[in-house]
DNA sequence: CCGCACATGTAATCGGTTACATGATTGA
DNA sequence: TCAATCATGTAACCGATTACATGTGCGG
């Protein structure tokens, strides 16, 4: 359902588009909420038309589609939004690698948090300058919560793995 | 690779293990950070048996066939932890309703926030009563920097969705 | 003796990845 | 004219879920 449901988004904020242009939006912004291919997204949408929760334009130059939402659509969307209970469970390979960490000895764990502490303030600079070079949308806040989230995870993610390898170096020593 | 890893590193700290015991295992402790079933756990483990990474005791009552860990098993499981990058694509459902949250009214969105948080809450308190619970084993820190980003991941989900929606209102009114 | 927990599996299906495959248009 | 980008798809495979399927041993 997720995949349809960003597609649906996509088109509602931005309106009608092809599943190329769908496809650069998900990279260029839905990105670090949620992953999809072009491989995966062109089926989904023709499966989503079969549906009716979109219909397809004519086709134009090189047999480009064009995708628009439908009032079907958009009902389906306002109901996952509001109605769904979000429970998934939880497959973090992060995570993983932290509970199995113990088993390594100290010296090696805590050389290992320090490498991930600097890739997550890599990504967080990521992030950070994407929020910062976006232009200032008058209202729509489209997409402004989830990028504060992901700021806030990778922040927590980096500090972790930062207090983490300290208090390891820590009971290593003392 | 992950769940291989996940059942290699319940054999290391725990001993020899059957299918339905790593299993048990799995639900109540590496559970918040990897989740699987033992409709998956019984296939891998036979995989991993052909792949030599543990092997089979004695068939014992009911059936139980008991797994140990293979020096080859130690050596991979060493080896994904202190080596293998760790970029997996983000797939989180609840970033993605964040992401698409604006699509709704401030009243609604707000509203939904404010539920989330409280899920979050309620699931924190879960993990720091089994941190409180833990009998504190001496030197033996499997799980617990698991247990500490958990708690950590929880918290930070409940402050964002409480001054998400606090911003909201906030916009909403002024 | 009966019910519960122990114990192991399989089959159909789904969501996602990787790799393969093809062709059209545009701008340098 | 040629390379880059636009544009759409398919097939094989893998990891995971759901539901089905079966049987055993122990304690009350």
């Amino acid at each position: 359902m997720s995949l349809r449901m960003a597609l649906l988004g996509l088109l509602t904020a931005s309106g009608p588009a092809s599943g190329y242009d769908l496809t650069k939006r998900f990279e260029s912004s839905v990105n670090h909420a949620w992953h999809a291919r072009h491989s995966q997204i062109y089926p989904e949408l023709a499966k989503m038309a079969a549906d009716g929760l979109v219909t397809v334009g004519e086709e134009g130059p090189r047999g480009r589609k064009t995708y628009t939402i439908t009032g079907e659509g958009s009902r389906l969307l306002r109901d996952w939004l509001m109605t769904k209970e979000n429970f998934r469970p939880v497959r973090d390979e992060g995570a993983l690698r932290a509970f199995l960490l113990p088993l390594l000895e100290p010296e090696a764990s805590a050389a290992l948090l320090r490498r991930e502490a600097e890739s997550y303030a890599a990504r967080l600079a990521g992030l950070e300058a994407l929020r910062a070079s976006k232009p200032r949308e008058q209202g729509s806040h489209f997409g402004a919560y989830a990028l504060d989230l992901g700021i806030r995870q990778l922040r927590m993610m980096r500090d972790w793995a930062e207090e983490t390898a300290d208090r390891i170096e820590r009971d290593d020593r003392g």
